[in-house]
DNA sequence: TGGGCGCACCTTTTT
DNA sequence: GGTGCGCCCA
């Protein structure tokens, strides 16, 4: 029991309470790791099997470090812990699973990218417009569809707009498309071991048996399909622990529902219920803004932070003249820390909610030489190269994958064009073959000439030599055997750019990387288990905690980390809380909630920006200060303003001063963002034609393809001009004005 | 069939 | 400001 002699005594009751449903409330920086960590290690020690635990984590990465941390108090058992997240334990399962439901053990992991793919070729077969129908929108609903686990059959049942009613029509045709490339996206890592279970009793008792006692971490932000698949495991023994804050629930926009972790003592009436509401990490003022701030939202379980810190210093405001001077201004703070505090470069975290805005700080810590480490924004595994090598290895492992067939038959261009393409995918449509099947005897395809079908027969060809070779060769040999037959390397080096040497570098990198898995992984490391572990890395995952270097990502990827120094950078209506014309009050409460994410990051120092000026698309803006920062209370606030001079001289009202610097630089552009700025729309356009006079926001259109719509926002100039406008049918869509010819209705 | 060029859309956040 | 897609020409 002296295990547990580490924690506080709620700390320990949560930690010590071995059988039945025990939910944790664990807020901000109050030990939750550490009391999961406790709670395996002492269900370990109290005789249970490493094997009957299963720890459901967000990311890899917290879930080796709780791994590593039980191994610390308890010895090597730790490792036969199944711990993970949800998409990798469950990928896992359905490897040894997937037959009964009709997939070979070789399946696919689809990517988003993927996803994306399948629904544009299915669009196409189905004459639908993508100008018409974004595909993103598509494949965003049908994942929404997907996580609430509402088939296709139901779906076409409730759909009732235009666009559900499209949506209704490609959604059984994906599913259908990505079980005959013997394929799953990420949500059906959820929905197929659901089906499995639901199908065959047998196997759900397996694992019912097999994982006796159930971890889940952030449970506020599991969705419906892992709810139910918890349950469903747990039903039997109902030794159930989850852990989660309300407060810090951020992913409703992938499925995930608050309602989960408020319903867990409807859910489970003998809960054990235990809050942790002392914060170890933040000074009483960096706890007392986030309170301040959360405590703006309506739905939320009541509950009071407090912690023993000291007050430490207060919280600093900076506003900068524009998106570069905000990164000039967070470098220079970060000299100052590091020389007056004796702090390391590790101990600075910059948080922003969207990744393209890494790139003004990424500027400014080059020019000032602060060493930095970059988490997500365009991932490795997403790059165009990668994704080529590795659709030839998924072929390999899975000939029956189509978005890797079609990805790669023609790359690097081997004389099989979209005609032939199309004539093949016809045949093996009409034959009810596989399209791999069609590529290996193409003969069949009457309508293609002798040239075509040779190409394609030794596509096929090469690809069966590979599959052969698998059982001889390690999945690095393999690799770089394929690399050198296709000659990637020497193309990419042959064109001689900048980009295309960055390409050559990247497919060497991935090769190391296959290397290096398998040299550590040994005999596990075959093609497809490499190919699974790529497809489920989280950005964060890669994060390294040794290097020295200040850690820029996005505030999503900042949840669970805490530094000594946090930036908050770009606080500007619009931008975070970010939304389009005007946020929703839920997705503001949302919003909220990732801010306080943001805030209760920081240990020591939170300093907090947002620009005056702001360039977005290539386009300038002059955005509001955000509504969060006014919600912090002033006195635990110091604000500072850095300004060019020339800036200065009009600070009377915002809208003037803004206008002022409008009007001296000539030919930049302007979107306006609010109501505010709504004087100087007129005479922006009072030199253009007829109807951009009278296209103003709020005023209704009417467009010969979308139809109807509201005028929500105005931006650009003259040939550039662009208006948003939310269609009754279609949603927001950002036309040119030159080319919509819209038709103005009135207001 | 393939490469080059210009245009549209884009940006939320992620497994 | 970047990228991906579609169109046009060799």
């Amino acid at each position: 029991m002296s295990l547990l002699n580490q924690l506080n005594p709620v700390q320990r009751s949560a930690a010590s309470v071995v059988e039945g449903p025990v939910m944790i409330v664990a807020g901000a920086g109050s030990g939750k790791t550490r009391v999961l960590t406790y709670r395996i290690a002492h269900l370990l020690a109290s005789g249970i099997s490493p094997y009957e635990i299963l720890a459901l984590t967000f990311t890899n990465k917290a879930a080796k470090e709780m791994k590593e941390r039980i191994e610390r108090l308890i010895g090597h058992q730790a490792h036969q812990v199944w711990a993970g997240t949800f998409h990798s334990i469950f990928a896992r399962i359905l490897r040894q699973e997937c037959e009964p439901l009709g997939y070979t053990r070789s399946f696919t992991i689809y990517d988003t990218d993927d996803s994306l793919g399948v629904i544009k070729n299915i669009m196409n077969g189905m004459n639908i417009s993508q100008q018409q129908f974004n595909p993103r929108a598509v494949m965003s609903r049908i994942s929404g569809a997907k996580n609430q686990m509402i088939s296709p059959a139901e779906y076409a049942n409730v759909a009732k707009e235009f666009f559900e009613a499209k949506v209704a029509e490609i959604y059984p045709e994906y599913v259908q498309k990505l079980h005959k490339s013997n394929s799953m996206d990420f949500d059906d890592l959820l929905l197929k071991p659901i089906e499995l279970f639901k199908k065959n009793e047998r196997v759900l008792e397996k694992y019912q048996y097999r994982f006796k006692y159930l971890l889940v971490d952030e449970y506020q932000d599991t969705n419906r399909a892992q709810y139910t698949l918890i349950n469903m495991i747990a039903q039997k023994f109902r030794n159930i622990c989850v852990v989660g804050d309300d407060a810090q629930s951020i992913y409703a926009f992938r499925g995930a529902d608050i309602k989960n972790i408020l319903d867990f003592e409807r859910d489970y009436p003998a809960a054990k219920v235990f809050r942790l509401e002392q914060n170890y990490r933040s000074t009483k003022t960096i706890l007392a803004a986030a309170d301040s701030v959360i405590k703006n939202n309506r739905n939320q379980i009541q509950k009071t932070l407090w912690t023993d810190n000291p007050n430490g210093e207060k919280i600093t405001v900076i506003e900068a003249d524009d998106d570069k001077a905000e990164g000039i201004q967070i470098a220079h703070r970060i000299q100052e820390n590091i020389t007056k505090e004796k702090l390391d470069l590790k101990h600075f975290a910059i948080l922003y909610r969207t990744n393209a805005q890494s790139r003004s700080i990424e500027d400014a810590m080059r020019r000032a030489g602060i060493p930095y480490v970059i988490i997500g924004g365009v991932a490795f595994y997403q790059r165009k190269e990668i994704k080529d090598v590795l659709a030839y290895l998924r072929l390999i492992v899975n000939p029956m994958d189509e978005e890797s067939l079609t990805r790669v038959i023609n790359y690097p261009p081997r004389g099989i064009g979209d005609t032939t393409i199309e004539k093949l995918i016809e045949h093996s449509t009409r034959t009810n073959a596989s399209l791999f099947d069609t590529v290996k005897s193409p003969g069949a395809v009457t309508t293609l000439s002798d040239r075509s079908k040779n190409s394609v027969m030794q596509f096929a060809s090469m690809i069966t030599k590979y599959t052969e070779l698998r059982s001889q060769m390690s999945a690095s040999e393999l690799a770089r055997a394929v690399v050198d037959e296709l000659g990637i390397l020497r193309l990419y080096k042959d064109e001689q750019t900048p980009e295309s040497l960055g390409r050559w570098e990247n497919v060497q990198e991935l090769l190391s990387a296959i290397t290096e898995y398998v040299d550590l992984n040994k005999e596990k490391a075959t093609l497809e288990n490499f190919l699974e572990e790529v497809a489920l890395v989280a950005a964060i995952d890669s994060m390294v905690d040794e290097k020295n270097a200040v850690t820029l990502m996005t505030l999503h990827a900042a949840k669970g980390l805490e530094f000594p120094v946090v930036f908050v950078a770009g606080m500007e209506e619009g931008l975070f809380p970010l939304y389009q014309v005007t946020p929703d009050p839920a997705e503001l409460e949302e919003e909220r909630r990732l801010c306080y994410v943001g805030i209760t990051r920081a240990m020591k120092k939170l300093y907090i920006t947002y620009a005056r000026i702001r360039y977005r698309y290539g386009d300038v803006t002059y955005p509001v200060v955000s509504r969060f920062i006014a919600e912090i209370s002033e006195k635990l606030i110091e604000r500072e303003s850095v300004r060019r001079p020339a800036y200065t001289a009009n600070v009377v009202s915002s809208l003037q001063g803004s206008r002022e610097r409008y009007l001296n630089s000539i030919h930049q552009k302007k979107t306006p963002k609010n109501d505010a700025f709504t004087p100087d729309e007129e005479v922006d356009y009072d030199k253009e034609s007829q109807d951009e006079i009278r296209l103003k926001v709020g005023v209704y259109v009417e467009h010969e393809v979308f139809g109807r719509g509201k005028v929500t926002n105005l931006s650009g100039r003259g040939e550039s001009a662009k208006a948003i406008v939310n269609f009754q049918s279609v949603g927001p869509k950002n036309l040119m004005i030159k080319f919509a010819r819209l038709r103005v209705l009135g207001a």
